[in-house]
DNA sequence: TGTTATAATTAGCCTTGTCTAACTTTTGTT
DNA sequence: AACAAAAGTTAGACAAGGCTAATTATAACA
């Protein structure tokens, strides 16, 4: 069932969850067009999607996301924010940390991220790592996809 | 000439690298051995470098790295060995530091590298950035390839 | 209500990177 | 010097992901 998405299938997955966040239908026209992907490879992606129980499609209506797209999509977002906040207190710009968190989200050992959560969850001035302060990123608006 | 390398082509290119630091003759078996992929994948992958004018070989005698080869070579490594750095200085473990650096590696950004850079030239208990220091990571030794 | 424009899908191709199996070449041992 | 073992290459399959071109289905408007 969970059979341990692609890169690939995690930013589709993630880019319809924001589209919904935002409020607009996530038909395969917008998808590819917030991705900078053709349509028939969404379409592709969306079939691969359905068949792992993860999204369910009305077609010209929109991709909506289930239960556990949900979840899978609320995570993959959750590190992104992350990341990208951990970039930006290094001192990256918000563009590119932007486009870094893009690749990273989907590739950090969970030991990696966690590690990163103590430290955001450390005060601004930075003093030492306190393994006992885990923060949750606050859960998203928008953002740049950078293919 | 310089066609941008493929994350795939940068990993054999740092491998023969490694080998030739330890003093180890790199044939296509040492290399195809030392990151878990079989001889046909290394023999395509030296073809292609070799096009590229980045390493020369003597069929059973070893791989070598031309000038070129070595400039993007200890490029790779000194990325590795940054990321790793700044990874087991937020306390990730040395095994996974060196794992995700080998992702990292490949995909950040000349800014994001230059601010992880900069953090790690500031003092240990790690005040607050310093845009001038800029700390070179010394050469390496050895490394664990994680596929 | 029909026609056009837009959305979606299908079919088929391409590239990258891996693999196995089969074959060739070299080495090194006796 | 001969031959077995090890190294290397070639050929061909396959999977993932992307694309274009062509076809089908729906929407929307006159």
């Amino acid at each position: 069932m969970d059979a341990k998405l692609s890169q690939s299938l995690e930013d589709y997955l993630e880019m319809i969850h924001m589209l919904r966040e935002e409020g607009k239908v996530a038909r395969v026209k917008d998808i590819a067009d917030a991705l900078s992907v053709k349509m028939p490879s969404v379409t592709k992606a969306v079939v691969e999607l359905k068949k792992m129980g993860l999204v369910t499609q009305e077609p010209y209506a929109g991709v909506e996301l289930t239960e556990a797209g949900q979840a899978v999509a609320a995570a993959v977002l959750n590190r992104h924010m992350l990341l990208k906040n951990f970039l930006e207190r290094l001192g990256v710009s918000e563009e590119s940390a932007d486009k870094d968190a893009c690749c990273m989200e989907h590739i950090l050992s969970a030991e990696t991220l966690e590690r990163i959560e103590e430290f955001m969850g450390t005060p601004k001035g930075g003093r030492r790592l306190n393994r006992f302060k885990r923060t949750m990123r606050a859960p998203v608006k928008a953002r740049n996809f950078v293919k």
